[in-house]
RNA sequence: GGGCCUGUGGGGUAGCCUGGUCUAUCCUUUGGGAUUUGGGAUCCUGAGACCCCAGUUCAAAUCUGGGCAGGCCCA
């Protein structure tokens, strides 16, 4: 896509989803539609995560200082970028708040008051809040934002480090359905020592690649072993009746989900929504002629009807304007089928439909309208899927290299790769390049070490 | 972290260099009315802006400083 990033602001802008407006760096307003999509999106994510025994809790947006920086390695990830509560009205705290970077700190010292044996656990908790981060610069509207206005984060207490490590595998396979459902292709990589979570044994990313080519992180999974048990004093009697410390996972999905379905599927005209996430799935246009207005009125009611029985989210476009004036409005949101109503289909007995993700527009009989549409919505979150994973594919290149080749000359190739092609590339895995100095020389992230095929590689790309 | 650039109706812009003519341009948006309506209609009529604070000056959208906000480049 030609400069994607002005194209992003644009439709976020006209599509109405989100206002950059707002005054403070790094913070916006999600507009009605664009709230909708955040809504269904995480309707979906609360249902996988609800599947497999996962509840909803709520804690507070506040976190004391002390236990903020309890654990050492983790608020080193995060000291430089807290927003600090020092004041209430015109008294200085005694102990400052933090607003709430993410809230391992917070729930874990919670932990401690509800896990006593090994009958309290598992614990399997998750909650869709705001964050803050003081990013300084290049904040990008639901890609770098201030205020993480949504963060669902997931924690989790077991009772054996084999658990917490299944409990691993269940999160990878509740975000890998979810980008499934969305049809956002991913490469699910371990990140390298160097960038994993603060705190955490271990770090499991989801990438995806956008239209200019950069690397985004969408979903994080982290095994936190014991660090934060040891640290919270998470301890409990176990089935031998002994004493030991909870094993600990956390994962999480940001705002960046919504940026992504944005950004992987949208073409010139605009948005193009998975149906499963669109606010108006279906929307019919009548097309009003003098002296029939009344027969076309009549027909879009009674589709609306139809539709809305069997639970489509539907709406009729009644304004005043031109028919072409409505077909580009609902195309640049994104709507994925459009039912024209006009005098001459109705004589014949057919409808017209027309398909946002091809543009393909076509007639069926009337009385096919149910069967047709619901079919159909789901042809067309199909063939988003393929579409957007044929494209990842493309973004990926595989590099082969044999045991004499230098460094050198690797990183000349993965730089050059990554400065014509852009998006991942995958390296068969070494330990010569596995490393922060390749990393430095290739003037790229190191993703970390992904299967691809059968076969171990490092990923390295540019990111966001 | 370092550097550069920008801020004018809801959005995009002209004007700024060379202060006065700005009662601020054009496109889009938007309220009302009329004729229309199978892919962004037309006409009539109305609405809507110089980021904030300080300074220079008889006079500031225009010059200076700071703040806030946005964008770009390099590490």
């Amino acid at each position: 896509m030609e400069n994607f990033s002005q194209w992003y602001s644009e439709i976020l802008e006209r599509a109405e989803i989100y206002d950059v407006r707002y005054p403070i760096k790094g913070c916006g307003v999600y507009l009605p539609y664009g709230f909708k999509i955040r809504r269904y999106t995480l309707d979906i994510l609360r249902g996988l995560l609800e599947e497999r025994g996962h509840e909803e809790v709520l804690f507070p947006l506040l976190i004391p200082e002390d236990l903020l920086a309890k654990e050492g390695e983790h608020i080193k990830g995060f000291e430089d970028e807290v927003f600090w509560v020092t004041h209430g009205g015109r008294k200085p705290l005694e102990v400052k708040l933090a607003l709430r970077p993410t809230s391992e700190t917070a729930i874990y010292y919670m932990m401690k008051l509800w896990i006593k044996v090994h009958k309290d656990l598992p614990i399997k908790i998750y909650q869709v809040v705001n964050t803050f981060r003081y990013e300084t610069k290049h904040t990008r509207p639901l890609i770098r934002l201030r205020e993480i206005m949504t963060f669902k984060e997931a924690h989790t207490a077991h009772a054996t480090r084999e658990d917490a490590e299944n409990q691993v595998g269940e999160a990878i396979d509740i975000y890998r359905e979810f980008f499934h459902e969305l049809g956002i292709p991913v490469i699910i990589s371990r990140r390298p020592e160097w960038d994993k979570f603060p705190g955490a044994e271990y770090t499991v990313a989801f990438d995806t690649v956008f239209p200019d080519g950069r690397v985004i992180q969408i979903g994080t999974v982290h095994n936190l072993g014991q660090n934060f048990s040891r640290t919270f004093d998470l301890e409990f009697e176990t089935l031998e009746g002994g004493k030991d410390y909870v094993y600990q996972t956390c994962y999480g999905i940001s705002d960046r989900v919504i940026a992504s379905i944005i950004a992987i599927h949208g073409d010139e005209r605009g948005l193009i929504l998975p149906p499963n996430v669109a606010p108006i799935q279906v929307v019919i246009i009548p097309l009003l002629f003098k002296g029939k207005r009344e027969i076309v009125e009549r027909k879009a009611e009674e589709l609306y009807k139809l539709l809305k029985e069997i639970g489509i989210r539907v709406e009729i476009d009644k304004r005043d304007i031109r028919p072409g004036r409505k077909f580009h409005h609902w195309e640049l949101r994104g709507v994925p089928v459009r039912i024209e109503v006009g005098p001459k289909d109705i004589e014949d007995k057919v409808v017209t439909l027309y398909r946002r993700d091809t543009g393909e527009k076509y007639k069926i009989k009337e009385e096919d309208i149910k069967g047709e549409v619901l079919d159909l919505l789901e042809r067309i979150g199909k063939n988003m899927r393929e579409r957007a994973e044929g494209r990842m594919k493309g973004y990926i290149t595989l590099l082969d290299y044999k045991e004499d080749t230098s460094i050198e000359e690797i990183v000349g190739r993965v730089k050059e790769i990554l400065k014509k092609k852009r998006g991942i590339v995958l390296i068969p895995f070494s330990g010569k390049i596995y490393n922060e100095d390749f990393e430095e020389k290739v003037e790229a992230s190191i993703l970390g070490v992904t299967e691809y095929n059968g076969g171990k590689y490092i990923a390295v790309g540019r990111t966001y």
